[in-house]
DNA sequence: TAAGTTTGTGAATCTCATA
DNA sequence: ATATGAGATTCACAAACTT
């Protein structure tokens, strides 16, 4: 396996097989009807990445109510169907199949998922020869809670990274992606917010699509492994966010799109788009994640042993740390924040602060133990 | 397809199928030899959960045979790329195949996998008929750099969690998780420091384990989807962190290790560790387990007066409590969860916080009162 | 205008006991 | 089996609205 950076060896790597001129690219297209029809379409070994958004085969019951009442616009779009997995996994297959061969020996694949159809895309890829890369997390910083309480927040999806094979070379433009994330390593988990606000784009005050992907995360995918006239394919193009940032960071790019109300809104996305100038790109750097701590964390990581007694400063109340992180005080339970703001009967409390413990013979607040965990998780 | 929190359900679920008794498993044991034989003596549906963290690097020992019969050899790497897939592919099926039939209708499965090897589990455990319910990314707070920069630096895991199917009954202590996450929902994404320090066992100045996992996440897992007593099995029991964990939670746990080195060290490490209090123990409960509660019995008790006004928070409905804990409004009568649906044209409607009322000048939901009467009627 | 409050919403495999 | 009714359940962010 191996990594190009510069474009020396990039031009180098490119002249070697019979190379397909560009212009024989529908390159700035949307191409129309199935993708794997549309891809069909194109020369072998012609283009350097493929970013694929299939549909997830999200497998939904009946309707969902928020706890307000509120109805959830869930994605029952025709295209979201499938009648079992075999018949996803042949879906699957074909259109790897087809983005395998348009891909350049040096090309690379992007897959964006959940723990619907990731497993079957990730085992079906592969099978085929693609080499796994990396897999990254997208956490969102703002996912939909789970309103049931039946599981854990569905928090973040999972983007597949993957070369031709084992032994393939590609593009990862690691001092970019360094750069971007404050001179630290950019690491395999990205925080990005959900697209919402003005980038989500409506028709007559609707979605225009139900899972349009933020800009941000095309940004940072195009940024990684690309270089600047490079050729990007997206099959399932959507509304377009591929070609928008791919033409903002002067990548060129083909869509595949099969449903014209898509393709429509696409098009006239991206004739807005204008390429990148500087402020664009110092909007587009993620924060770092603040370093947020539950109680719970120093409870599970051993910092506070379940059974421990904390108590405030003039020992009016003392509780016991439960397995969970909560606090046990007589018949009365709760955070370290709830309990303490209960107990007092005031409209709030800084549990960190109020509730202190022994160690040693000496008295600390619990804010003491929060510290010492921070420093032992910061590498 | 469901949630269980409740002990008192859990029991009269247990009861259903012909229950096997504890006494006849070996409980507290580190099965030795393979883990797929070591699974076969144990009776079907006889645990409640399932934690795997299976080896990534095909290191199966013993003789292996590809499908077609052929011999392959496994210390001399003499396999291509496909024939490493199949093997490894074979391994996992059968291992699920077992851990699948040893568990009970309403148990649960826990994998831990890297993206070398959870895109295989994770698509063969759903052709197997698991039903996902999330996939969990612990995010390491001081992950291995990548020493090369040649790809994302691997900073996560991967955790599938899995009922037995998609209409199964499944543990999860909803209420437990969210105090462990200072009154937040859990989410999928967990951040917790690598094994290293004090936790990390070794043997001669040596690393006793090459993959030895963090307690925390054990904790986390166990807390979430299981209750005191379940049974707990481990079938790559390495050095004994899920049996650790199990013990201090009171939790009954079966490892399986075939390398005697593991077994040894495992079995050290569990003997030095003590269970927690029963106090420390006890965790958050969730409303679905407490006892329910019928309005009508607060009105019968003198709780709540006939006659008395209730009303909702923007006081846009008034309604009047009657004899049998019935409301009255207007026209509109029937139950404080149906009348507050009615009155709001929402699909649900939970009437215990939908409606208020005045106690001494002071405006308090219903649930206020259910909680006095609760108080009142324990002991 | 500025500041605070209310409302809307996002790839979601989202209940359970009883009749 | 399937229908019914009780009742448990939400976080972050932005836009709209009110004071």
């Amino acid at each position: 396996m191996g990594v190009v950076e510069t474009t020396k060896q990039r031009t180098a790597r490119k002249a070697k097989p019979v190379a397909v001129p560009k212009e024989a690219l529908p390159l700035g297209q949307i191409l129309s009807g199935d993708c794997i029809e549309a891809m069909r379409s194109l020369p072998d070994a012609s283009v350097d990445l493929v970013f694929a958004d299939p549909p997830y085969n999200l497998q939904l019951g009946g309707d969902l109510n928020r706890p307000d009442g509120s109805h959830v616009d869930a994605v029952t779009n025709d295209w979201d169907q499938f009648d079992s997995f075999k018949i996803y996994d042949d879906f699957t297959r074909n259109w790897l199949t087809e983005a395998k061969r348009i891909l350049k020996p040096d090309g690379a694949l992007w897959v964006i998922g959940s723990y619907h159809n990731i497993y079957r895309v990730g085992a079906i890829l592969q099978d085929l020869g693609f080499w796994i890369l990396n897999d990254i997390v997208w956490r969102k910083t703002n996912p939909m809670p789970n309103f049931r309480g039946t599981r854990f927040t569905n928090a973040h999806e999972t983007l597949l990274w993957a070369s031709q094979g084992e032994k393939a070379k590609y593009q990862f433009n690691y001092n970019a992606m360094k750069t971007l994330n404050d001179e630290l390593q950019m690491r395999s988990d990205w925080v990005i917010p959900i697209c919402n606000g003005g980038e989500r784009l409506k028709e007559n005050g609707q979605k225009a699509h139900p899972t349009q992907k933020p800009e941000a995360l095309l940004y940072r995918v195009l940024l990684a492994t690309t270089e600047k006239g490079d050729v990007v394919v997206d099959p399932f193009f959507g509304t377009g966010t591929t070609g928008a940032v791919a033409k903002r960071l002067g990548r060129e790019w083909i869509g595949c799109e099969r449903e014209d109300f898509y393709r429509g809104v696409a098009q006239k996305r991206i004739d807005k788009e204008l390429p990148l100038d500087e402020s664009a790109l110092k909007i587009m750097q993620s924060k770092r994640a603040a370093p947020k701590v539950a109680f719970g964390a120093l409870v599970e990581a051993g910092f506070l042993k379940p059974g421990t007694e904390v108590f405030d400063k003039k020992r009016r109340w003392v509780a016991t740390v439960r397995a969970d992180g909560s606090l046990e005080c007589g018949k009365q339970t709760g955070s370290i924040h709830g309990l303490g703001k209960d107990l007092q009967g005031a409209p709030s409390c800084n549990g960190w602060t109020f509730w202190h413990y022994e160690d040693e013979g000496v008295v600390k607040q619990l804010d003491a133990a929060r510290q010492l965990y921070l420093l032992a998780v910061e590498d």
